[in-house]
DNA sequence: TTTAAAGTGGATATGATTATCCAATTTTGC
DNA sequence: GCAAAATTGGATAATCATATCCACTTTAAA
């Protein structure tokens, strides 16, 4: 129901949020969210025009959450790469309907509006403190080779 | 959100609930809910294995919905031409995670959890009853050419 | 029995999504 | 300035959803 490309933005995004106010590098989150690395660029690239992320070039460069956890929704990050889209009037176009939505189309577009609350009334700061034995996408792992020497 | 395939499959059948019990040909079908014949028939092959219409070859033939309105969901016609994903397990394959969704994938079943509810929740038969002034899908009309000799 | 109406199945085309590759550009540190 | 790290943009491939076409079969009625 929701496509590959939402899937990972949203995963991308989660990675980023829990390390927020950092960057990454594509490739890091590319390894850890198992998203093929040339997609995943474009999927970044997109979240960037969209002013979701920075991407920053060069040596030192990558990707960056542009606003804190708490103030970004699932919402805006779906609907950076793939907007949901709520019927707005009659699918057939029959002039009778117009914005009135016969029975049929007004209990799909009821559905789709109440997955559009539940994205809007979540936040990714949310996501990352649930209370939940397992961090959000990240499997227990090793800490990585040399976990020391933040990037300050 | 949802698939041309699925808006087509719901098309049609709303048509047929409201015919219901009796026989519409394809054609009959695709231009009153405007989906392209060709497609349509191979929609309604699909919707006929499902055994969610009966199609019947020949000079008088169509196709039937199968139960009353009533007794057919939304969900049932979905899930015949495109059964909704939900998340079962942890889409990264993640082994600490398993069945135990995390945060994010929780919150993203739980959307298309409600989608579900909500199409379990609705028959046909309400979607024809509803007190709305324009009948599902169908425009205002003149009546068709040769309204009289219904066939038994 | 012939004919016209109707769905079936298979082949094929078209378009969008998903995915990959690489040369070019930007940036930092030495 | 040079080299290495990083994203960018464009071209291209692969796959799936959507759509079309047609020869064939079934069926009822004349």
């Amino acid at each position: 129901m929701f496509s590959q490309t939402v899937e990972y933005a949203l995963r991308a995004i989660v990675f980023l949020a829990d390390k927020s106010p950092e960057a990454c590098t594509t490739e890091q989150i590319a390894e850890r969210t198992q998203v093929p690395k040339p997609y995943l660029s474009k999927v970044l690239q997109n979240l960037s025009r969209c002013e979701i992320v920075r991407t920053q070039r060069g040596v030192g460069g990558g990707v960056t959450l542009l606003r804190p956890p708490a103030e970004l929704t699932i919402l805006e990050v779906v609907n950076a790469v793939e907007p949901i889209q709520r019927i707005a009037t009659c699918p057939l176009g029959l002039k009778s309907h117009g914005k009135n939505l016969c029975p049929l189309h007004r209990r799909m577009d009821d559905a789709m509006a109440s997955v559009e609350a539940a994205f809007r009334n979540t936040t990714l700061a949310e996501i990352l403190a649930e209370p939940t034995g397992s961090p959000p996408l990240c499997d227990d792992r090793k800490p990585e080779r040399k976990p020391a020497l933040a990037r300050s």
